[in-house]
RNA sequence: CGGGGUAUAGCUCAGCUUGGCUAGAGCGCUUGGUUCGGGACCAAGAGGUCGCAGGUUCGAAUCCCGUUACCCCGACCA
């Protein structure tokens, strides 16, 4: 039988991402166009990112809480900014009943008409700040600490898996505060739990900063956000964090009364990380042979394979595996594997040939594979497969049995430090300080990347830039010398250096 | 909404130009056997309203008309 290989990086980007979503078993494309149906290997990513970004959020200072799916489509009118940029992207309920007709099917029942449509969420600000507003009379309920766990839809025209999709499932953190200040420190405390996620579990190097006014989202005063590179070297906004302002609290009149006796409106944060996040995991590590999973968020973090070509050898070798497997559960618990023990599959797929077996789980992206075979058990050993050194190369042989699980242990560490540091080395060496606006143009197109240039801080030049190259300012960023120059295109002065780059 | 394309087995597709009698292949699936340290092989088998509706014809997957859905490019996308 031929490999069944899936298309390289290097030969078509777009259809390697979507083998890799279909091969690994991450999600597939439903029959209602647009939305994905997330299969359980990539749910259970979904899940262990949900695990532990919740616990970070706990751990802030927030609760949970849930607010519904549909929201009274003059709500959304309230804030303009909002109406504005979601209007184009909404899905709109105005009948709440079908009737059957005999041989035909259904059909919307136009006596069944809403007084007041129904807009589906495509963020919640407008029903949690209404909402707010019977919550929040003083100083002292405040401050207002909650986040969602939900579904939101936005109407997008073209979909990808995963990176855009009309229904997709997300986090959003909406804070109400009694001082600028405070919800100005709480937007950017948010980020930075996000920045810590994407780094410390997805192994993923962000870069944080400022979305210019033009890319800021709709009824923000500021949006702050995180930005990741791609294999590709396009870049993902991968998490975003709002400063409000008293922009909602104004449109859903939520005032409260201070210290002073005065009544004031209530200042507003937001915040959100989506399933995207699982599209630019598998951007951000996976090769030609399938998902690189981080050992932290991976649904399976050791698979063992015992190998044998008769049914003495196979059950011979399968107690070793079960033994190891129970080595490895009863490791000592940290917060390495995500709040649990760590995951181990046996692979007792004896029908299978071992070398399809050791395809599979690399595709899957399971990040350490033990391999378990006769000659092993002779010397009372295994052999140690590594998933980020794929194929033969990254293969440990004649490992103790005695030592496994502390060696897998350790290997499951390194490769999580050794993802980030070469996902870290990509973005580093593809980002560049850019003067010429001729040369940016060049290589913008190729090799790609990011650029740092100085900009006017004028919406005319980034929309010049925007149509002319297709890259955007992804961001401001903080962590940048400030350093006075000219815009190159414009001339005109710039107080500091933004990102450019095209992203998805 | 504009431009192009596709619809045949679970999946990927051939067959259509030039109509023909039992509609094919590969993969997958089932059963049996041989294999087994990097994508094994043999044999047998199951699986189809040829998108839907109409027309032409002795005869339509194939030609004509209509229709629906989906895909790609563009427009759109904080």
């Amino acid at each position: 039988m031929a490999a069944e290989k899936i298309s390289s990086r290097a030969q078509d980007y777009s259809q390697w991402y979507l083998d890799i979503v279909n091969r690994a078993g991450l999600a597939e494309n439903s029959d209602v166009r647009g939305c994905m149906v997330i299969k359980p290997h990539g749910y259970t990513i979904w899940e262990r990112i949900q695990r532990a970004l919740d616990k970070m959020f706990k751990d802030t200072g927030h609760v949970n809480a849930y607010f519904p799916l549909f929201i009274p489509k003059s709500f959304l009118a309230k804030e303009e900014q909002m109406a504005e940029g979601f209007a184009k992207e909404c899905a709109v309920i105005t009948h709440y009943r079908l009737k059957a007709i005999p041989g035909k099917g259904v059909e919307v029942d136009p006596e069944a008409k809403l007084d007041e449509e129904l807009i589906v969420r495509p963020t919640s600000e407008t029903i949690i700040w209404n909402t707010y507003k019977n919550w929040i009379q003083s100083y002292r309920d405040l401050p207002l600490l909650i986040n969602q766990w939900a579904n939101v839809v936005r109407w997008e025209m073209r979909t990808r898996l995963f990176l855009r999709t009309a229904e997709f499932l997300w986090q959003e953190g909406h804070t109400a505060h009694a001082t600028e200040a405070e919800a100005e420190e709480e937007t950017h405390k948010m980020l930075e739990v996000y920045r810590k996620f994407a780094e410390e579990w997805m192994a993923m190097p962000v870069l944080t900063g400022t979305k210019s006014e033009g890319q800021k989202f709709p009824g923000a005063v500021y949006t702050l956000c995180i930005e990741a590179m791609m294999q590709d070297r396009k870049a993902l906004q991968a998490g975003t964090s709002h400063f409000l302002g008293q922009n909602f609290a104004k449109a859903f009149n939520v005032q409260f009364q201070s210290k002073e006796s005065k009544l004031e409106y209530a200042w507003a944060t937001s915040w959100g990380v989506s399933t995207r996040l699982i599209g630019g995991l598998i951007m951000t590590h996976s090769d030609d042979q399938g998902l690189v999973v981080p050992p932290r968020l991976a649904p399976i973090h050791v698979v063992i394979c015992p190998i044998g070509k008769n049914p003495e050898e196979q059950k011979a070798t399968a107690e070793v595996a079960d033994k190891l497997a129970a080595d490895l559960i009863a490791l000592p618990r940290d917060e390495f594997y995500g709040y649990d023990t760590i995951t181990v599959k046996v692979d007792r797929d004896f029908e299978k040939s071992p070398g399809f077996r050791f395809n599979e789980w690399e595709l899957k992206g399971v990040p350490v594979r033990v391999e378990i075979g006769p000659k092993d058990l002779a010397s009372n050993a295994c052999v140690l497969a590594r998933r980020d050194q794929p194929g033969k190369d990254g293969k440990q042989m004649g490992v103790p049995l005695a030592e496994a699980a502390t060696k897998i242990d350790a290997l499951l560490r390194d490769i999580q430090k050794k993802l980030f540091e070469k996902a870290k080395a990509f973005r580093d060496a593809n980002m560049h300080q850019i003067d010429s606006y001729d040369d940016f143009k060049k290589k913008i197109e190729a090799p790609g990347g990011f650029f740092l240039a100085h900009w006017d801080g004028t919406k005319e030049t980034e929309e010049k830039i925007a149509e002319e190259t297709k890259a955007t300012i992804r961001c401001i960023p903080f962590n940048l010398a400030k350093e006075e120059g000219k815009c190159m295109v414009t001339g005109n002065p710039s107080k500091q250096r933004v990102v450019f780059a095209k992203s998805y």
